[in-house]
DNA sequence: AGCACGCCGACT
DNA sequence: GTCGGCGTGCTC
């Protein structure tokens, strides 16, 4: 008999569920390890992952049930990334299945072969809650639990769509399916485009429009699977242009296009260093380079000659808006690129999986997510801006896309290479420890030179009586002038968004608080409401005060929205535009916004972060940061290095063509050691005393941290329960010889958030091994504390609101 | 995570 | 004497 170790697909957060079920024959051939099964547990019928095959089944099982149904004609995982989500439940204290589930994609839809199963047994039928629908469809249950399962169609002719879907709802009948499989397409052929001139497409599509039609495919597409077009068009078709020699059928060839431009001398060598340890295993880099430096061009012949050694390539950047550039830079000459990110649909992203899985992608680009891309034979691993914060994932499994890529890395013999203008501490530190390669790249390619910056005074603007307005220094004002006058784009960044920062009681102080969080609301001219930032809760903007009655409420502060009015105001002749989050939800806008910047219909673009990143305009010359300080004021250790971040990247916009560019900085603190080795693109130096700091104060890299967030709607169950996990973990502090520091328990800087009260407790401790048998042993603990007290567990977390 | 079993209070 | 609260233990 043959047995499998199936782990139960259900989010148990606590523990994992893997029991031994017999496999009736016939028994696959093929390897059963990885594939998904219909088994009951318990009562009810679920889905499992077959973990394990045996012979044989341990002495002290008594009853072993089989498996109802196979649902894959082949594993969707293999046995290095099962390694790899053992790994994930260990390392960031979740669940093995919630770490699969990183791994397999839902695909909810997909399923061939569809049955109907009885959900409910025929001794039990009294019993169950719905008993009443078994009677009326008895029939059709007595026909069920004698034949055990009923095809889907029949099924459908029998009762109807709709009373299936009931039954389904109330749990007495379940649909189950095989996964569609993936085809793929064999003899590896494609077509091309062979003899054809552009100007006989117009003339072919009236003659032959259908023969025109796969021209135009292949002159956008480059290359077609011959499967594929074979499928979609007649054979007299296809026969009709390669007769006329049009097209070509040739054999999909691992030819790499030759790289049109030519490299720098430093570029040269950043790429030698890491293409000859190509095929020597796990090595890491770190690329180093000024924004402009050309990175992207090193990472796009690094990936070539991965792929040339017949290994596959990962790409990994921070969001969707940069993958565009990113696989269009790639695409242009790697042919058979794939693409995952969280826009996708979920058929989209299926459907991509599967053509990995398969091995038809010889590089996957995307984001977060698509660390676990099912790619074999990995090469190189690139993760673009790896200091970015949304390589972490905010919700269990709490992973960082960086340190996943990195153990695939290793567990491949594959390399690793960060690029970064502005590394985060962690990863410079390892550089500077040797574990991994700091490559530097120092200059900006082609004539662009770096921008001059200037550090402005906003006291002085404060003294002499602000003559434009609060926000507006008369430098920038000039500036800004000056450059509308030399017909030059302007860029001004302020990361606030909305019109106002507060509305306040002029009377009283009251501040307008959102009746969800402890926040306070900001106003926005678009909706004309106060809106919570935290909690998208809007509210009309009271015309009393709510505490002392007066009338005299005041919206102060500025955001992106007020910048734009006032900035309309000042420079009425210059076309204006904004850019963040408020605009971006609008559908075609964002991107309008973008393509009118790059052709210079735009004179000043206002935005938040988001117009920081990566995107390139060549003929911004003037670039204004309005409130540098708003950044260095969060209640978080890593403020500044955010800061200097945010400010360089912001910097980096300007002058990224021929033109030179100038960067102003706005402070009330022009002495703040950040602002001026920012301001400097003087990242070594900020490094420097950045990590004196963190030796000091001991905060990572030199510890790690293990966060615990209570929450709960009320605030003195949230105390009761934070006092309890301190007091354990102070025992733990006392039985120790390590170093545990712990902070808290404290109320979060958010203290309520959507209607619950929030505490934390950080533990600090270098051993990372001590910190997750806390944490895990606070989880194996939960049910002593009321179920719907929400204890939230983060190691080394990014994010501490 | 579900679900059944089972032991105590309140209510027909 | 019965209905129902949720603590405890089990799921191959
Ligand atoms: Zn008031
Ligand atoms: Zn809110």
């Amino acid at each position: 008999m043959k047995y499998v170790d199936v782990l139960i697909d259900i989010a148990d957060s606590r523990a994992d569920h893997i029991y031994t079920y017999s496999v009736p024959p016939p028994v696959p051939e093929k390897e059963l390890t990885g594939r998904r099964v219909l088994v009951e547990w318990g009562k009810k019928k679920r889905e499992g992952y077959i973990i394990r095959e045996r012979d044989f089944i341990e002495q002290d099982i008594t009853h072993v049930k089989p498996v109802i149904k196979i649902l894959d004609r082949e594993p969707v995982f293999d046995s290095k990334m099962l390694e790899l989500a053992a790994w994930i439940a260990q390392t960031y204290l979740c669940s093995l299945v919630q770490a699969l589930r990183l791994i397999v994609p839902r695909a909810i839809t997909g399923k061939k072969d569809k049955v109907v199963l009885p959900n409910v047994k025929e001794e039990e039928m009294l019993s169950s809650p719905a008993s009443f629908l078994v009677n009326k469809y008895l029939p059709f249950f007595e026909e069920l639990w004698q034949r055990e399962e009923i095809s889907l169609k029949e099924a459908r002719k029998k009762l109807g769509k709709e009373v299936l879907e009931l039954l389904a709802r109330e749990g007495l009948i379940l649909v189950a399916g095989v996964y569609a499989g993936y085809k793929p397409l064999p003899g590896g052929y494609v077509y091309r485009l062979a003899g054809f001139e552009v100007k006989e497409l117009s003339a072919l599509r009236k003659k032959a429009p259908r023969q025109a039609e796969v021209l135009a495919l292949l002159m956008e597409k480059g290359e077609i699977a011959a499967e594929q077009l074979e499928k979609t068009f007649a054979r007299s078709t296809i026969e009709a242009l390669l007769n006329k020699g049009y097209i070509k059928k040739v054999k999909k060839d691992k030819k790499i296009f030759s790289a049109p431009f030519v490299l720098t001398e430093e570029q040269e060598r950043a790429v030698e260093m890491i293409v000859s340890r190509l095929e020597e295993g796990y090595r890491e880099f770190l690329l180093y380079g000024v924004t402009g430096s050309g990175k992207s061009e090193i990472y796009l012949r690094a990936a070539q000659a991965c792929i040339e050694k017949g290994k596959k390539v990962m790409v990994l950047v921070p969001e969707i808006a940069l993958t565009r550039h990113l696989v269009e830079m790639f695409a242009l000459r790697i042919p058979g690129i794939a693409v995952m990110h969280s826009g996708m649909t979920r058929a989209e992203r299926y459907e991509e999986w599967k053509r990995i899985k398969n091995g038809e992608a010889s590089l996957v680009l995307g984001t977060r997510s698509a660390v676990f891309a099912p790619l074999s034979d990995l090469g190189l691993i690139i993760v673009d801006e790896e200091q970015e914060t949304s390589y972490k994932q905010e919700e269990t499994p709490r992973y960082h896309a960086v340190e996943v890529a990195r153990r695939r890395a290793q567990m491949e013999d594959a390399l690793l290479l960060l690029g970064s203008a502005t590394p985060s501490l962690e990863t410079f530190h390892r550089a500077m420890e040797g574990k991994s390669e700091l490559i530097k790249l120092s200059r900006r390619i082609g004539n662009a030179v770096m921008p001059v910056i200037y550090i402005e005074d906003m006291r002085l603007n404060l003294k002499r009586g602000p003559k434009h307005n609060l926000f507006l220094s008369d430098f920038l004002y000039n500036k800004i002038e000056d450059n509308l006058k030399r017909g030059k784009q302007c860029i001004l960044f302020l990361n606030r968004r909305g019109y106002a920062w507060l509305t306040v009681c002029t009377e009283c102080g009251n501040i307008v608080l959102c009746p969800h969080c402890s926040v306070g609301m900001t106003y926005h001219q678009d909706i004309k409401r106060n809106l919570c930032h935290y909690c998208n809760f809007t509210a009309p903007v009271p015309s009393l005060c709510t505490r002392c009655g007066s009338r005299y409420l005041q919206q102060i502060g500025f955001g992106t929205q007020r910048l734009e009015e006032e900035l309309k105001r000042l420079f009425p002749g210059a076309r204006i535009k904004r850019l963040d989050i408020d605009i971006s939800r609008k559908r075609e806008e964002p991107r309008n916004i973008l393509q009118a910047m790059q052709r210079g219909e735009i004179d000043i673009l206002i935005g938040t972060q988001m117009i920081a990143k990566g995107f390139n305009f060549p003929s911004v010359s003037l670039v204004g940061i309005v409130d540098a300080d708003g950044m260095l004021n969060l209640p978080d250790f890593r403020a500044g290095e955010r800061a200097f971040q945010l400010i360089v990247q912001a910097a980096g916009r300007a002058g990224r063509g021929e033109i030179p560019g100038e960067v102003v900085i706005q402070t009330y603190q022009p002495d703040n050691l950040v602002i001026n080795l920012a301001a400097k693109q003087d990242y070594m130096s900020f490094y420097l005393e950045e990590i004196r700091l963190r030796k000091i104060l001991n905060y990572p890299p030199f510890t790690n941290i293990l966060r615990l967030v209570v929450s709960d709607e009320e605030e003195k169950l949230c105390q009761a329960v934070i006092n309890e996990l301190a007091d354990y973990i102070g025992e733990i502090t006392d039985a120790k010889e390590e170093r545990i520091e712990i902070l808290g328990p404290a109320p979060c800087p958010i203290k309520r958030l959507r209607d619950r009260f929030r505490y934390q407790l950080m533990v600090k401790c270098e051993n990372i091994m001590l910190l997750r048998s806390i944490g895990r042993f606070i989880i194996d603990n939960k049910e002593r504390f009321p179920s719907k007290t929400r204890i939230e567990i983060d190691i080394n977390p990014l994010m501490t609101m």
